[in-house]
DNA sequence: CCTTGACTTCGAGCGCGCTCAAAGCCGTAG
DNA sequence: CTACGGCTTTGAGCGCGCTCGAAGTCAAGG
């Protein structure tokens, strides 16, 4: 596979691919005659499980970290999972502070619910000037 | 409150304090006699919505949008509204994405936990080469 | 042969969100 | 008086993660 299909395939751009192999996210790839990359399909589970990396946060830097010791080879194991471990942590605690965000979020919303409920409350009081206040509170339920 | 205090109350720097106002996200500060910034301890709370804002990822660019509504009044409520609402439901699949990667992560770590667990069965058949193999699942329980 | 298009390297540039340095003013304590 | 810390402004710089452009090579098709 070539670099342009891979680009297709994983959703980053060639010029994304290059860059991670510069680094030594991505192994230095083989080429073929005429010295251009050429890739194993396998190469796009590495990535697809980098992308989960970056999705939950590692800096490029930590990811360099696991790669190093990823081509290390099995030897590593154990460093890798403490790394990963570690990791999950970090998302973990990472998604409870998104979670008790969306609380505030949730309330602020419901502040500028009720602030409408009001208005449409006080519109219903001009139009009729009766005093009928029945169905108000359903009108924005 | 000058704006050394309200660095360490709301744990933004005072560099960074005087950014925001730069770009729209806090309002002007009020100026005490020999024109320094001069801050209502309400600002607090404003801040930590902003920085909930952030933590939920949302970028600069809206979190002004949301401040440009605010300081129009209580007219743009229905506009605020639907910011926070789609902001959101950004945040809640985000979650979901990080959950999802958790699980990958997981299970990443779980293969890891194996590999480690097959070594050390291999270390104690090695040490007794006896085949006895009782007690070494516990090992690593 | 010539064009097309995908590839090559290298280094510069960009968008984001700060972060800091320089140079100077103000008010208080010793 | 002097020194100190904390404030002021403006504009430059930085770390991250790409993103792009230039200039050139190569293989296949008309």
């Amino acid at each position: 596979m070539k670099i342009g299909q891979l680009a297709r395939r994983s959703g980053l751009s060639a010029h994304t691919i290059r860059f991670y192999e510069r680094i030594g996210l991505l192994p230095r790839a083989d080429r073929d005659g005429s010295g251009q990359r050429d890739y194993d399909v396998s190469i796009l589970i590495w990535i697809e499980f980098l992308r989960r990396l970056k999705t939950t946060g590692m800096p490029i830097r930590e990811m360099l970290r696991y790669a190093a010791l990823r081509e290390r080879g099995p030897a590593t194991g154990a460093e890798r999972r403490a790394l990963l471990e570690a990791h999950r942590e970090t998302v973990r605690a990472h998604i409870e502070e998104l979670r008790s965000c969306l609380l505030v979020l949730d309330s602020k919303i419901g502040g500028y619910a009720d602030a409408e409920q009001r208005i449409e409350e006080n519109d219903a009081t001009d139009r009729h000037h009766d005093g009928k206040q029945a169905g108000t509170r359903a009108t924005g339920a």
